[in-house]
RNA sequence: UGGGGUGUCGCCAAGCGGUAAGGCACGGGAUUUUGAUUCCCGCAUUCGUAGGUUCGAAUCCUGCCACCCCAG
């Protein structure tokens, strides 16, 4: 008897050869589109529907049975209502890890097995392992260039049953190359990036469409008035872009953010000292362990930001918090992040970045 | 309105008679399923202004203007 397979598909390169890589292995596959963000552009165009019709095209030619399910509700009030939060609240906050969890895994693959699917598959490149004694274990992607177990740490462990990677071993280039060979529709197509759902745009035009700006002082540690800000959510800790701010009379370099203050309204920065961004430890918040119970107190590798590499820490667990050590200082920690903490080849878990430790 | 100094891209800043370095900012692109970082490309026919000297000046001379400092 055929296990059958629904595959999340986008509309991308990715969940196109997901979904065909599982038809090649046997499984009955269905094609589930999912509709997160209703937005017209300009044109009175929506760009979801060309994704959807890229996604009836790869079905249409992989044969298989498609469906389209809305989201846009969810999405909305557990996603993009703690996005706009965190940032109101001076952070810099990551939809995209929460996006996974709580609908992705949540409603998405409900929605899924409702339909009667023994598994429920993306596009993701990250592994999966399902052990003997019921565990999941989540897994790094054979092409660590592309892995993306950074936005799957929140996700539990029993979001993980029934679910397949089917790119888990499989590097990017070949994962083009067998869209070309298969003839799919979106073989060529540019990989997305920006907000999942929402995408790629202009991020200060489109946050100005839903949180108030207030402009105030940009300041230096010594506390000197170097410029003004244009809302302290537009800008990020260790970000250097945009601030708009020129040389100065005998020092060279670059400014940086380094602080905000959001009590006073002040942004503070540093003209070519990258120092005050280097912290040693941080304290992390909303723990999520996956395929793993930790001990109190232990080592392991961790990111706090997507594109890094691993950075060995030590972990010290205290109540609902854990207290991270970095060996080396790191650059550029910052609160909202998340903190992803591995173990070899697994993603163990993860938690928010609450406050950092310099 | 005595003396001294300075005026080169939005901000710093080279240049010192031979036909406008560089950095920052900014713009564009690459990378990227957050926001950043990083990387690449672009960015003064013109040197406060008006004349003069010269084959040729941002560079020399003169007037004017502006700003700064010291004296009054």
């Amino acid at each position: 008897m055929k296990k059958t397979a629904v595959v999340g598909m986008s509309g991308g390169v990715d969940s196109s050869v997901a979904a065909y890589l599982l038809k090649q292995q046997g499984y009955n596959v269905i094609g589930l589109y999912m509709l997160n963000w209703e937005e017209t552009d300009s044109r009175g165009a929506c760009s979801a529907d060309a994704d959807f019709a890229d996604v009836q095209r790869v079905c249409a030619l992989l044969d298989i049975p498609y469906y389209s399910v809305n989201f846009a509700k969810q999405y909305t009030e557990r996603v993009f209502s703690y996005f706009l939060a965190e940032y109101k609240a001076g952070r810099t906050p990551n939809p995209d890890v929460l996006c996974n969890r709580e609908i992705k895994f949540g409603p998405f693959r409900d929605y899924a097995l409702s339909m009667g699917a023994d598994f429920v598959a993306t596009g993701h490149y990250c592994g999966i392992e399902h052990t003997s004694d019921g565990r999941h274990l989540l897994l790094k992607a054979a092409d660590a260039g592309k892995d993306q177990t950074y936005f799957l740490n929140q996700v539990r462990e029993s979001q993980l049953e029934n679910v397949l990677f089917p790119l888990a071993e499989i590097p990017k280039p070949e994962v083009r190359k067998i869209a070309v060979q298969n003839g799919l529709a979106t073989a060529g197509k540019k990989d997305s990036t920006g907000i999942c759902f929402i995408g790629e745009r202009n991020f200060r035009k489109f946050l100005q469409g839903y949180l108030p700006a207030q402009p105030g002082k940009i300041v230096t540690a010594d506390g000197e008035t170097v410029g003004e800000h244009i809302g302290l959510m537009y800008y990020t800790i260790g970000q250097r872009r945009g601030l708009d701010l020129g040389g100065r009379r005998g020092e060279d370099g670059r400014w940086f953010v380094v602080r905000k203050d959001l009590q006073n309204n002040i942004l503070y920065v540093s003209h070519g000292d990258e120092s005050p961004l280097y912290s040693e430890a941080c304290i992390v918040s909303g723990l999520n362990w996956i395929g793993h119970m930790p001990a109190t107190s232990f080592k392991c590798t961790a990111k706090f930001r997507y594109r890094q590499s691993e950075q060995s820490v030590s972990v010290k667990l205290k109540g609902d918090t854990a207290r991270v050590e970095f060996d080396e200082s790191q650059r550029a920690v910052t609160e909202g992040q998340y903190a992803v903490f591995y173990s070899g080849r697994q993603c163990i878990g993860g938690g928010v970045i609450e406050k950092v430790v310099y």
